[in-house]
DNA sequence: TGATTATGACTGACTAGTCAGTCATATATT
DNA sequence: AATATATGACTGACTAGTCAGTCATAATCA
């Protein structure tokens, strides 16, 4: 009865075409083709699942839906990660250790404090508000609660370590006098607020009212410092 | 086989109480008990959504849950509202709308423009801060792009005119003198922004480090009107 | 070098379970 | 009794996770 053993007709026209493709990129290791595969999956895999992720929230996001659009069977998934939560767990480190590692590398050491946290709101606004990355910080708000693993892991790395290093700029800003108001080095999530609203903003308010985020961050840090320093 | 027709022993506790209770309220409307009674059940099982829908989010939640929480059966839940989509939307409208009248209804028409927001900032601190409706706000961006007419909804209800309202006690300031930052009035999301990341904060990161958001506000206002004007 | 065997990445049909929504039946109200 | 409400067992659509089998590639052999 149940002797449908389609087993026939597998298109392998996929892996013809990344046999000729990709043998042997023995660029950067002495991977065999195999490995190198298998790591262009792994990404294609985390990839999609960011897009469906960050579109339907993680309880109605559907692996079969992942795997197509990362041009992979199921059962492939499964070859790279434990199960569903474990896989969102590792997309969320995956994705957001490089960006802390970029925007925390502050290269200016020059010039005025505000100049610095001018080029951090500059970077932050490039590489992250607007952009599939602020997209997942709001995934983060929303799937926080439920998952603590993740909630603790966005603390530890970005949220700490965000407000210890603008805490050391508006100290030195209240050192060097271009900061006024002293309590600030208490909360720096005041500075950093309207950065996180610009960010949830785009996601479900821009099609009402756009925000001019850099605009928005200007004026902030008038607030802060005071008019314009003319440079 | 199936032979469980457990109708027995069901539990009339509550409806007893329901009915001994609330027995005609005839205050506002020519309401039969029944009226009352469906009311209440309609109170109950929006209460028992919230909390559920809070706690797992649109897509984890079952009405099988929502209908224990609110002690009903699972076809009640349909007698008043089409299906789970509508049920969620219908739900933020009654919880959202009160919240608002609320605020809104700005009581004091006395003092400096600072002690207006003050006021309000304490206001938003008791109501949402740390409370259920504030989760409820975290609840709405989580869910909001997949539901346009919530986000609509709240946009209109909530952000728009809590954005007028702001630019209106900004431009006041300004034309008082209270208020240096001319441009803030452009931006009345800068006001808002450190009370919304301590809604999300609250959610969030209370447990790795609690925020003393009614501070943290404070600092805020000084730093929008100047050091405190000692009332 | 060319042939043979071993490996393990990959597949997708399948299983077991879940849950939104329905409706025949039971209960309460008038 | 007739009507309005409420119930919860049931259904069918849907999906996370599994696993026996396939096949390109790698390793070994002649």
């Amino acid at each position: 009865m149940t002797d449908k053993p389609t087993k026939v007709a597998r298109p392998p026209a996929a892996r013809a075409l990344a046999k000729g493709a990709a043998s042997q990129t023995r660029d950067e290791a002495p991977a065999s083709n195999r490995a190198t595969r298998a790591a262009e999956r792994r990404a294609a895999i985390v990839d999609a699942a960011m897009e469906e992720f960050i579109a339907r929230g993680f309880a109605a996001t559907r692996l079969d839906d992942i795997a197509k659009r990362a041009g992979v069977a199921k059962g492939t998934i499964y070859l790279h990660f434990n199960d569903k939560e474990s896989m969102f767990e590792e997309l969320v480190r995956t994705v957001i250790v490089p960006v802390v590692t970029r925007l925390t590398t502050l290269p200016p050491p020059t010039g005025s404090v505000r100049d610095l946290v001018e080029a951090f709101a500059s970077n932050f606004l490039k590489e992250v508000i607007g952009t599939r990355r602020g997209d997942l910080v709001r995934l983060i708000v929303a799937e926080g609660p439920r998952f603590p693993s993740v909630a603790d892991f966005y603390y530890r790395e970005v949220v700490s370590r965000g407000m210890a290093g603008m805490r050391a700029l508006i100290e030195l800003g209240i050192a060097r006098g271009e900061i006024r108001e002293k309590d600030l080095a208490r909360y720096p999530q005041i500075l950093i607020a309207p950065a996180m609203i610009a960010v949830i903003w785009q996601s479900l308010f821009a099609r009402h009212a756009p925000l001019d985020a850099q605009d928005m961050l200007r004026v902030h840090l008038d607030l802060i410092f005071g008019e314009r320093s003319t440079t």
